[in-house]
DNA sequence: CGAAACGTTGACCGTTTTCAATTACAGTGG
DNA sequence: CCACTGTAATTGAAAACGGTCAACGTTTCG
């Protein structure tokens, strides 16, 4: 229901896979756009290193998302891409998929569904920002996230990157995962948490 | 180079004209959605309504830009548009617009190309929060809006709602926009706004 | 002309950021 | 197998900053 099978838009011969360790770069902000990278394992990390040398995350993708859509329009990458843990990522020829996309419609559907849905990821996260109070945004990032009943979150990565994606410092969010625990809202077990109530 | 004539897409007789005046609903949340929208003149703010009852600008739309397009995949909207001043604004039936994207490639490159669009000015939106302090994050945000040279920005709408749209009160922003000025790093005269150095 | 929105500034308070220090833990090489 | 090292996790205390509340001048528009 959600993937297209983003690698079947191309014959397989025109695949190319990958394979980055962590911290390795995929590409580099102002790089010629060469390909469309899909993420088969691990997650890479978009980043944007600001003037101040401060590094902002713009988007941390995980398997089975493709990357850079909004590049295949631009000539150069707008933001760097960096391994987070080690990665395979498959690459499609940005030449050979416009083609298909030129000529296939539902190739193009396909994209345009991908795209419109980080849209409304993006747009969600930005309202995640308007709440001020960290552990009010922090519990309302958990909703977000969790799935199944009793709603439960698992976090596979450092407490520090979520509190990165999520605009506050690391301390802030083990003090606002300590109040939301006293105050019975969630449970937790190291990076396993469960909603609790409303 | 920038439109790509949305509004040839349809036959005319398929378009419908709508005017909106300020403070005007063009759609809300939970609405089954019933067709695309493009902005002809004014604004549009996106905006949700969180459970306490603060209201999120999610976007704001100028003319000549293409709205709901991550809804033309979805049933129902995800956020209200309301008018910021008196709004013309075209409508494109929802239905009619999916078979022509299925049937002409064109098509459906070019809602590919402005959604790609939106996806990269979310991102730069999402960068900007990660800026701290009020004045940085408000010069950063006049270096993205500004144009010419010497840069300069005229801004079109009150600062309070610019407040919103980059996260802070106004009170905030009319200090930061002080402490910009005295530090010389800008130059104001009432709402046009001059870059200086740097 | 009057009301409502915009613009502006001051003071105070609460929260988060910073800075700092300590523990826990995983991976590495001797 | 164990020090050794770097990262993650935690907690404390102080400082900085923006939010909130409040008051007031100004512009806009019906």
């Amino acid at each position: 229901m959600d993937s297209v099978g983003w690698d079947s838009l191309l014959p397989p011969a025109q695949h190319s896979a990958r394979e980055l360790r962590d911290g390795e770069l995929l590409f580099r902000q102002g790089e010629p756009v060469r390909a469309l990278y899909m993420l088969r394992a691990g997650s890479l990390r978009l980043l944007r290193v600001l003037e101040d040398g401060t590094t902002v995350t713009l988007y941390v993708a995980r398997p089975g998302e493709t990357l850079a859509e909004a590049s295949l329009f631009a000539e150069h990458y707008h933001c760097d891409a960096v391994a987070q843990g080690n990665c395979q990522v498959l690459a499609l020829p940005k030449a050979a998929l416009r083609q298909a996309l030129e000529t296939n419609p539902q190739t193009s559907l396909a994209l345009s569904r991908q795209l419109a849905r980080q849209v409304r990821d993006l747009r969600a996260q930005l309202e995640l920002r308007n709440v001020k109070s960290a552990p009010l945004r922090l519990l309302a990032w958990l909703r977000l996230q969790a799935a199944g009943s009793p709603p439960t979150v698992q976090i596979d990565r450092p407490w520090n990157v979520v509190a990165t994606e999520i605009g506050l410092t690391h301390e802030a969010v083990y003090r606002a995962l300590n109040q939301l625990q006293r105050a019975g809202q969630i449970e937790r077990r190291q990076r396993l948490i469960t909603l609790r109530s409303s």
